[in-house]
DNA sequence: CGGGCGGCCTGGAGGC
DNA sequence: TGCCTCCAGGCCGCCC
């Protein structure tokens, strides 16, 4: 609707760029982007050698450690690419890089790696075949770090983690005792990434709204059936994001300004005061733990 | 130890 | 038109 706002003047004459796609800024990597993300990445990086890092900016959400990264990436392989929560790993042999896009945090394929670096390119990798990968991130609120592939499971920013909503672990019953004798809103709980990895405040509003459950209810007070609905929202809303691109990242190689599909399909999230799609009440948006929650107070109890 | 909250960071939006 | 303040939010660290 407001498109233009969010485009830099310039961008309307110029080959696509990273800041061209407006949703991407407006939105922020969940899980279902960040599988998107791994998935659109792997045809492109698989198999290709890195023959050269620049760091252009280390100050991002930890400072990169550029001798390390150039060292745990140059002549090495692309083998694998992998998504624990959130984070995404590029596999190198022995090395492994660690990616978080943050809030604003973007990863670019360019089809020649001498394109003039952007505002906001802070890392960029040179592969032998003269394509390139950039690391874009206007909020630097995102990390790159290299660290050995023994510490994938170890590593301190990984070993916390906590389920996969989308592996077999996460079911009615594992919800149903990991929920036990807390207090916490069930949002706050949602989008602790040491219960359950990549639920942010996007999905994590969806879902519960799929469940009908209310963001504020203390998680010791679900009923089983309760944390059963809860499971088949959490998943079917996660699965639908992934099928559908995720909402940000369908135009990921193109930014020619087609989107993605999930934001058509958000029930609460950023409609306050717009009707809810089920019954019409007017959705709410209530500050939690000073994040917006955004909720039907009719379907949600 | 659970859980709440401040800090990090930038750019867009809105008020004056 | 320009300056100022507020807001967005994942994650860590600090605190109670």
């Amino acid at each position: 609707m407001r498109r233009a706002a969010f485009c830099p003047p310039s961008s309307a004459t110029t080959i696509a760029t990273a800041s061209d796609d407006p949703l991407f800024a407006q939105t922020l990597p969940e899980l279902p982007e960040i599988e998107s993300l791994r998935r659109s990445l792997e045809p492109r990086l698989l198999g290709r050698r890195i023959d050269a890092v620049e760091v252009w900016e280390p100050r991002l959400r930890w400072p990169v450690e550029t001798d390390s990264l150039k060292r745990g990436c140059q002549g090495r392989r692309i083998e694998a690419i992998e998504r624990r929560g959130k984070y995404l790993t590029l596999r190198l042999g022995t090395r492994a890089v660690l990616i978080h896009l943050g809030m604003s945090g973007r990863l670019r394929c360019l089809d020649s790696a001498d394109r003039p670096k952007e505002k906001h390119d802070h890392i960029g990798w040179r592969f032998e075949n003269g394509q390139a990968l950039r690391f874009f991130d206007p909020r630097r609120f995102g990390c790159v770090e290299a660290i050995p592939a023994s510490e994938l499971s170890t590593h301190p920013r990984l070993t916390h983690l906590g389920v996969e909503p989308l592996s077999k672990a996460f079911d009615a019953a594992w919800v149903w005792r990991a929920t036990r004798n807390r207090s916490t809103a069930i949002k706050s709980w949602l989008m602790n990434a040491r219960q359950v990895v990549g639920v942010g405040n996007i999905y994590a509003s969806e879902a519960l709204f799929r469940a009908g459950l209310m963001p504020t209810k203390p998680t010791g007070s679900l009923t089983k059936r309760q944390c059963s609905c809860l499971v088949d929202a959490v998943v079917s809303t996660l699965a639908e994001a992934v099928g559908a691109g995720g909402t940000t990242l369908r135009d990921f190689h193109h930014g020619d300004g087609e989107r993605g599909q999930f934001q058509h399909k958000l029930s609460v999230y950023a409609r306050e005061g717009e009707p809810c799609r089920r019954c019409a009440t007017v959705v709410r948006r209530e500050v939690q733990n000073g994040r917006s929650s955004f909720f039907c107070p009719n379907c949600q109890r």
